[in-house]
DNA sequence: TAACACCTATTCCAAATTGGAATGGACAGA
DNA sequence: TCTGTCCATTCCAATTTGGAATAGGTGTTA
């Protein structure tokens, strides 16, 4: 028997006069009226309703229990309410974590304009590039690059993070610009060791063939920023995602290079702890997300 | 799924920090726990706790709900126990039903005696000689005459109330005294109409043999005492309860007659709303009464 | 007085639910 | 790598659930 129910009950029963009634108040029927409040009375040990054909009395006891189920049941219900208000309302605090380069360039303009649209969110906005534990950290979301670790979280995919090699015009002017990914070979190749573990570059070609190279450099960083600053500054050629390299192609500080060639772009999702139910304030926030991560969104940074 | 229990294992859960521990803490299994929490959870429409292999997490909700329902299991306990002290407790209002007669002469002194022992008590004390709905007056006892209608009503013997043919002694003087029922045809009987609503008086011989005579008077009355003034006005011979002739008796003002012959002595019964679960200031009550209807009893009145 | 309307309690039963044992998958610490 | 602990899931027997039907009581009405 659930409890509130039979309070429920019990409460309507005292505030019609009758089970029948309260019966048909609650869509069910009076033998189940009868035998909630006779397995409440049970489980307290007291009578609460003296019962006739022709209707209840409250007992004294049934009395002062029927003005504290009362209190109870609107506490319950306020209960449930706030759940659902909070549920539904995309307002209070929001924690987001992404990795520090993502976060940096991208995911905080798009958090800027996301806090312009809903007000009422307290956003903390943490960069980890190493792995965290959204549930003991208390992340409600985290915007992850590459292969999922497979485990219980929810994941949405939001968009592609494709990658480019670049090196400044000063460099290709004094070590010429290389043709086929073998030739990196003979070139002074700077590595962003969090996603280049190994010396090793991955290309797919415009036949769709794939190429794998090793490659050797003077510079080893897991500082996107770094390796961008070092390709800026003349020091060799990298592979960096577009969304870093973008700015500086703009400006031409950098120029693409083995453009018929593509690098494996990488799977930007975001992750969250339970699949189950989702508050609107972070399934709101990935749908926004989802947006903003289109086809070229990496222009724009 | 019992929602009271969902919510006391949430609380436990959220308060050792997982659910295992929780389960032990209520003798249940984890596997349990895990479905309560989830059917809360769904009910809910919103996660309450995140969870990990390693361990569990408030959400927002989830921390607001908790405080919210730590107040409700409170409250809960609150009115459990409220009901267990008043159920145990003998005290609060008390109301008794009664008839007049033997409310005024024996029900009364009885009362102030029990009201001593138990001083938390608030009597209320109600003389009513026609039936009454004890549902319907919220009486908690009452104490009736004669046969019980067959209802869904509690009862309890307390014990038998005997009456006697009596009358003054100057009335006898005057018209003799009667040796046999049959002689009552030429005397002036005095009728208690409540009980003898006919003309006739019922009697049990030494020898087992029942007698059954009508006979006339010039009163009749509902009211006992009336019928007893009269008797000792030397107006006629009456039936009357031996609690109510016993004082008279004591005084001389009145003399038993026809004493080889029995009258039908009513049964005396407790009478209480349900027979299901009694508050124990009523059983206390009752057990108080019939330790004072014993054999006798009626020689103190 | 009989018929009726309405009440609660009880019984019976098919259907749903319950809680536990076993199992699986994940993770941390030794 | 092994071990212990965590939560989720599955499966199943046993219980419980709620409704239909019924019983039994009481006041109202024709």
């Amino acid at each position: 028997m659930d409890r509130i129910i039979a309070l429920q009950l019990f409460v309507r029963a005292v505030e019609t006069g009758s089970f029948s009634k309260a019966a048909r108040d609650v869509q069910l029927t009076q033998p189940t009226v009868t035998k909630h409040v006779a397995a409440l009375e049970k489980k307290l040990g007291a009578r609460l309703l003296n019962r006739n054909t022709r209707g209840l009395s409250l007992t004294e006891i049934g009395a002062a229990y029927y003005e504290k189920c009362k209190g109870i049941l609107e506490q319950i219900e306020e209960a449930d309410n706030l759940v659902n208000l909070r549920h539904a309302a995309v307002s209070g605090r929001l924690r987001i974590g992404t990795s520090v380069a993502l976060g940096r360039r991208v995911i905080t303009p798009l958090i800027l304009e996301f806090m312009r649209r809903h007000p009422q969110l307290q956003i903390d906005l943490g960069f980890v590039d190493t792995y965290v534990d959204l549930v003991a950290q208390g992340i409600d979301v985290a915007i992850r690059m590459g292969q999922l670790a497979d485990s219980s979280l929810g994941a949405r995919y939001l968009g592609a993070n494709p990658w480019m090699m670049v090196a400044s015009p000063k460099y290709l002017k004094k070590h010429g610009t290389p043709k086929t990914p073998s030739e990196l070979s003979k070139h002074n190749v700077l590595f962003y060791s969090t996603v280049h573990s190994d010396d090793r570059l991955h290309f797919v070609s415009r036949e769709s063939k794939r190429l794998s190279i090793m490659a050797k450099g003077t510079l080893r960083s897991n500082n996107l920023s770094t390796v961008l600053a070092a390709v800026r500054a003349d020091m060799g050629v990298a592979a960096l995602p577009n969304y870093v390299a973008a700015s500086s192609l703009r400006d031409g500080k950098v120029s693409p290079i083995l453009s018929n060639f593509t690098l494996p772009a990488q799977k930007i999702h975001a992750v969250y702890p339970s699949p189950k139910q989702v508050a609107s304030k972070v399934s709101t926030l990935i749908s926004f997300l989802q947006e903003h991560f289109q086809s070229d969104w990496w222009r724009d940074s």
